[in-house]
DNA sequence: TCATGATTTGACCATCTGGTCAAACTCACG
DNA sequence: CGTGAGTTTGACCAGATGGTCAAATCATGA
């Protein structure tokens, strides 16, 4: 059995590509549309051999969701009081874009949960998101009080960022529908970098 | 059988109930997360009912989409070159703002067709979507053109309309586990309003 | 009222799905 | 090379799921 001691060199890999296969498979059909069967097949594995690894399909997606939620959150934790707020705040826009860009398919499997109810990760958003959005929005706040930034209602503000940047990966289809040929990425840096520098400006 | 001819009154109340069940349903677990036995349940039919009216899951899913895709527009359809620019402008957020409030639940059923890469509606987006979208972005540009309000891009301008509006009902469950007790809708409007003004207010 | 079409249902079916298990195979290392 | 742990698999299972069908029940207007 897959213990708990050190693992293989198999069990690496296997246990990768199966992370892998799964982040595919659940950010393209949801937890209930996905099936053991297709996640299986392709990380190139039996079905049983990969419950040989994973002991459900549950197992798997908790383990894919705690394993990102971290990652997920590390542009926000980056944010903190160095420099010029609005720089800061401009910088944790363009890293969040950025991740939308290259890891769209992270980017779906949270929205996939969120928009089903989050059933699985609902304590981790009251516990730990929740926690973590507190502190930089009290960081924010400062800023406003200090007049270094406009004041806004924090938390809108950091939901706006959320929004704004992931609505790229997420509805992807849609916005590509829309534009045509013209890549969503081109125009999107400017766009954002212009409405948050509009929005935050201090003014007299 | 039910035909095509003009709808009984049991049909109507039948049809109705099934399309509202299956709203629920679809919105809250996603195409393939949905089964016909817990539309069927909600709708209080048994399920050979429920076949009686629409032949697949298929077919109640394509219904509800494509009944609901008109409303879903309208706001946009709305906007048109009344009076004030910047009002009109305002005046879309605020009906799509509405609309995530009223209608979650449309909103998640569109959002959790989108997000897994929408198969069953990429037409409509390409075709119909995409001509309104168009027209109206050329709306703004000519307002832009005019110096009426201020130049951004003006297809990125209506996914942000979009993208802060729906994340209110897409993802209320995080909106809510972080804002804790305060209602989201509190802030909302005030923050967009401050948004888009200070977006799109012409600057000297 | 009663005939006829509309509506409803219990029983059923084939397929899919998550998961199990014992047997077979492979690999690393003494 | 042999051996025991680690790995893989075919066959299988129970329950869920989308869908069918003939028979029963209901509603309505002539």
């Amino acid at each position: 059995m897959a213990n708990d001691r050190a693992p293989t060199r198999i069990q690496r890999k296997n246990r990768a590509a199966i992370l892998d296969a799964a982040l595919n498979v659940f950010s393209a059909h949801g937890f209930r549309g996905a099936t053991v069967d297709q996640i299986a097949a392709e990380a190139g594995l039996s079905k049983p051999n990969l419950l040989y690894y994973f002991p459900s399909k549950e197992a798997i997606h908790t383990a894919l969701l705690s394993g990102l939620l971290d990652t997920w959150l590390d542009p926000l934790r980056a944010l903190e009081d160095n420099g010029d707020p609005l720089e800061e705040i401009l910088g944790y826009v363009r890293r969040k874009l950025q991740m939308s860009q290259e890891l769209p398919r992270e980017s779906r499997l949270f929205a996939n949960e969120l928009v089903q109810g989050a059933p699985r990760i609902h304590e981790a958003l009251s516990q730990d998101l929740k926690a973590l959005v507190d502190e930089k929005a009290a960081l924010m706040e400062r800023w406003m009080d200090q007049g270094r930034i406009a004041r806004v209602h924090p938390y809108h503000l950091i939901f706006s960022i959320w929004s704004l940047t992931q609505h790229y990966a997420d509805f992807d289809v849609q916005v590509r529908a829309v534009l045509g040929e013209e890549d969503p990425f081109a125009g999107a840096p400017d766009f954002l970098e212009t409405l948050y520098r509009r929005l935050l400006t201090p003014r007299p």
